[in-house]
DNA sequence: TGAGCATAGTTTTTT
DNA sequence: ACTATGCTCA
């Protein structure tokens, strides 16, 4: 033994965990060194906020709170010390026993949770997690809000009166389920939308007010009575559609939690530490949910940033982050403000617009990255000049040896892709559109996903309503809403009574129908209990019995291909669920992860394509180089949000998110003039241009206004492929990708050529651009042009 | 029951 | 401009 004293130990071991933890910067360290009890990360753009918490985690599984803790450890014996030493002079590795030595009160990786809003932010964490602490990565619970809460329901909804194999219900389902409440209360679609109701339903659950509550709330206000009844008849219909919705899964997991004090005391002693990402995020459910959680250990860490706070009209409340100190006292609060993304000058920019905001907490975000390009302002003369300065700047870039996935172009609205979109098919420019219609919300889609609901859950009327008549079996809304109504005065579902339809007078006539289809379904309900039948063969079933695939033939007069194709796309995700799942492959799982999943997460960054999404979905990305278009009052901010200071807040740090997307160049694009909503209009530059230091800034402005002429502007004719190109890229997975041919160059500078109409001339300059060259041509007798060379037919002279 | 026409409303949407 | 929805009529 050796006669080091224990106050040595002590700083040995800080020493170790220094090491361990150096790639981190101070701050960084002491977040993740800060175990115990509530602590605050205000997290910056780019601040490397997920390195955090993967390291808080690693150090809390390795070595629990080590770091502060003035638990001295056992004596090291003389080899124990010298691995040590050696780890720390030499960086050799660190035996698992010394670790254990070193570690005070460790936990395990399973009595953890991290929560995080998107299934991509969870999968990266997980992933990191893996890679850092091994197969132990596996346990911990890093998932999102809402399937934690789906996990925690499955496993204890019985006491809610919910089965483990409980539906979700997305908005659609949603929205269908709210119309047949409004017919049965007599509420005027016109007069009270089930929007509107729906909107107001979510906010509802959003603060946890049950139906009864806002009832007792809505008082002698006719408006939110006639909403207060539909809330309770919806939410009567879900339970016996044994149904949930997103807002449902947070609202009945707090429920579940708030009412059986043996769950709660389950998973209070199951979780030591919790933690959860993009707080500013969170609405007042989540907060409860989290607060429950965290109650016992106290262990509470959130991570966020109030400045990127964007989802205020979901119901995110921005107090959250901003009480988080008085609600839960002696709050440790980290600030992360070194920044590792974007230049000096893009940070600036960022800082500067993001200051007019009066409701922050405060926070200057700095760099050691190069100060880098000023930032582009440029001012195009209509929406159509605005692309087309994008779609070159693109080409040219490329032509520089960046690569087309450097380039993202985030805007504020999803409508503003169509212009872009057209340009870059014209130019060649692969590209990819995250967002607008989904994936899961088409069709055809949605109909396989409700012939699987409903075989795992026949009581799910909504999605049998769905498909009774799809494809087109003439079973109409009159036999259905009889069928109902039979079900409602028997207390039965409406499946039994399809199932025997003959023994019921009012569907006497359809009741040859309703068998049919009802024996159909149960054939098929029959095959998915069969345990030889994979899920895939289930799938190829009901295409088979349903003859869905022909009916899309004789019913949709455009091309059935894509709806085909998504069809085909549907069943190999299936058969990559099976195999990614093994042997816990179930129905009710695939169902399960098919209704959290969003196109965000299919977002393949490694394939070579301009990327365009909207600000929101760009949330938590980053790209070399950034457009964004439409800076305008009237689009950036919004119409509505002009008069609003608060929605002109919420509308700025909208702007920061997108400035702070940017690693190294920006380039801020507004039109004189611009198509919106079918008429022409006129807007000022956003005033968020005007926070920017014009230091900081290099205007341009496209040449005076002209009509586009062939030559000066991106060619006009379509191409053949440009319907096909256009709808692979809207569609999904790897597959959409399109790789373009790298462009031939013909032509070069120097070389005389003969022009059919302008004659001979010699070439100036020459720019590929996408599958074309963009040649510019001194002509002897009509001066420069600039041309297409596939469209120009030139001949070498 | 389904086709065809008129009408309204179009911000964002991690789940 | 565009499209999703609802309503009417055959």
């Amino acid at each position: 033994m050796n006669n080091i004293t224990s106050e040595q130990i002590l700083e040995l071991r800080r020493q170790v965990l220094n090491k361990e933890f150096h790639k981190m910067n101070d701050r960084q360290r002491e977040a993740v060194f800060s175990v115990n009890g509530p602590l605050l990360i205000l997290a910056g753009a780019g601040s490397g906020k997920t390195t955090v918490l993967v390291n808080r985690i690693a150090n809390i599984i390795k070595y629990g709170n080590a770091y502060g803790s003035r638990t001295v450890p056992g004596a090291l014996s003389d080899e124990e010390l010298s691995a040590v030493r050696e780890y720390i002079d030499h960086d050799t590795a660190l035996p698992q026993q010394v670790v254990d030595r070193l570690s005070v009160d460790p936990c395990l990786p399973w009595q953890i949770l991290a929560i995080t809003f998107t299934n991509k932010a969870a999968g990266e964490l997980k992933n990191r997690l893996i890679n850092m602490l091994g197969e132990a990565g596996n346990d911990i619970w890093a998932s999102t809000f809402h399937s934690t809460c789906a996990r925690m329901l499955r496993r204890d909804g019985e006491k809610l009166g919910y089965s483990s194999h409980f539906t979700i219900y997305d908005t659609d389902d949603s929205r269908r389920m709210m119309k047949e409440c409004q017919k049965a209360l007599d509420i005027d679609d016109k007069l009270l939308s089930c929007k509107s109701i729906l909107s107001a339903i979510s906010h509802a659950k959003d603060s946890m007010v049950l139906p009864e509550e806002f009832m007792k709330q809505a008082g002698s206000d006719n408006r939110l009575c006639l909403i207060a009844k539909a809330y309770k008849l919806y939410q009567t219909r879900l339970r016996e559609a044994d149904a949930m919705d997103f807002d449902d899964l947070i609202c009945n997991a707090v429920l579940l939690l708030e009412k059986n004090q043996d769950v709660l005391d389950h998973y209070q002693n199951k979780f030591h530490y919790v933690m959860v990402d993009e707080y500013q995020d969170t609405n007042h459910a989540q907060y409860m949910l989290v607060k429950l959680l965290a109650q016992k250990s106290g262990n509470l860490c959130v991570v966020g940033d109030d400045d990127q706070s964007i989802y205020k009209f979901r119901g995110a409340t921005i107090e959250n982050i901003l009480s988080f100190e008085s609600t839960f006292p002696n709050t440790k609060v980290i600030r992360l403000e070194q920044n590792y993304r974007s230049t000096k000058n893009i940070l600036n920019a960022a800082n500067a617009v993001i200051e007019n905001n009066a409701q922050r907490k405060g926070k200057t975000l700095w760099t050691n990255n190069k100060t880098g390009e000023q930032i582009s302002v440029h001012t195009a003369f209509s929406e159509q000049d605005e692309a087309d300065f994008i779609a070159k700047k693109v080409l040219s870039g490329v032509a520089e040896g960046r690569k087309y996935s450097d380039y993202a172009i985030l805007y504020r609205m999803n409508s503003q892709s169509n212009i872009l979109e057209k340009i870059f098919v014209k130019s060649g420019i692969p590209y990819r559109i995250i967002g607008g219609q989904r994936f899961y919300e088409r069709k055809e889609i949605k109909d396989m996903i409700a012939y699987l609901s409903v075989i795992n859950n026949p009581n799910d009327e909504i999605r049998l309503r769905r498909i009774i008549n799809q494809p087109k079996r003439s079973i109409g809304d009159k036999t259905v809403a009889q069928a109902t109504e039979i079900a409602a005065g028997l207390g039965e579902s409406v499946f039994e009574v399809i199932r025997h339809a003959d023994q019921y007078e009012p569907l006497k006539r359809t009741a040859p129908k309703l068998l049919q289809f009802a024996a159909i379904m149960q054939e098929l309900i029959d095959a998915s209990n069969d345990e030889n039948t994979s899920l895939n063969e289930l799938y190829h079933l009901i295409l088979d019995k349903t003859d869905y695939i022909a009916s899309l033939y004789t019913s949709e007069n455009d091309d059935p291909q894509d709806r085909i194709d998504n069809i085909n796309e549907l069943a190999s995700n299936l058969i990559k669920y099976e195999e990614e799942n093994g042997k816990e492959t179930s129905l009710a799982g695939f169902l399960e992860e098919v209704s959290l999943i969003t196109d965000i997460d299919n977002f393949d960054e490694h394939s070579d394509s301009v990327v365009m999404m909207t600000i929101h979905s760009a949330k938590g990305l980053e790209f070399p180089v950034v457009f964004l278009p439409g800076f305008e009052d009237g689009i950036f901010p919004g119409m509505q949000a002009i008069y609003n200071p608060v929605e002109i807040e919420e509308e700025r740090r909208l702007a920061y998110v997108a400035i702070t997307r940017a690693k190294e160049e920006l380039y801020i694009v507004n039109a004189e003039s611009r198509m919106i909503f079918g008429s022409t209009s006129r807007n000022k530059p956003s005033r968020f241009i005007e926070e920017i230091p014009e230091e900081l800034v290099e205007r341009s402005r496209s040449r005076e206004w002209k009509k586009p002429q062939p030559g000066t502007s991106l060619p006009t004719s379509a191409f053949e492929a440009r319907a096909i190109t256009m709808e692979s890229a809207r569609s999904f997975g790897p597959s959409s990708l399109i790789h373009s041919e790298p462009p031939v160059a013909q032509f070069k500078a120097g070389d005389c050529v003969s022009h059919k109409t302008f004659g001979k001339g010699m070439v100036l300059s020459a720019s590929p651009m996408g599958n074309d060259t963009l040649l510019e041509i001194a002509f002897d007798k009509v001066g420069t042009k600039k041309l297409m060379a596939n469209f120009a037919r030139l001949q070498r002279a």
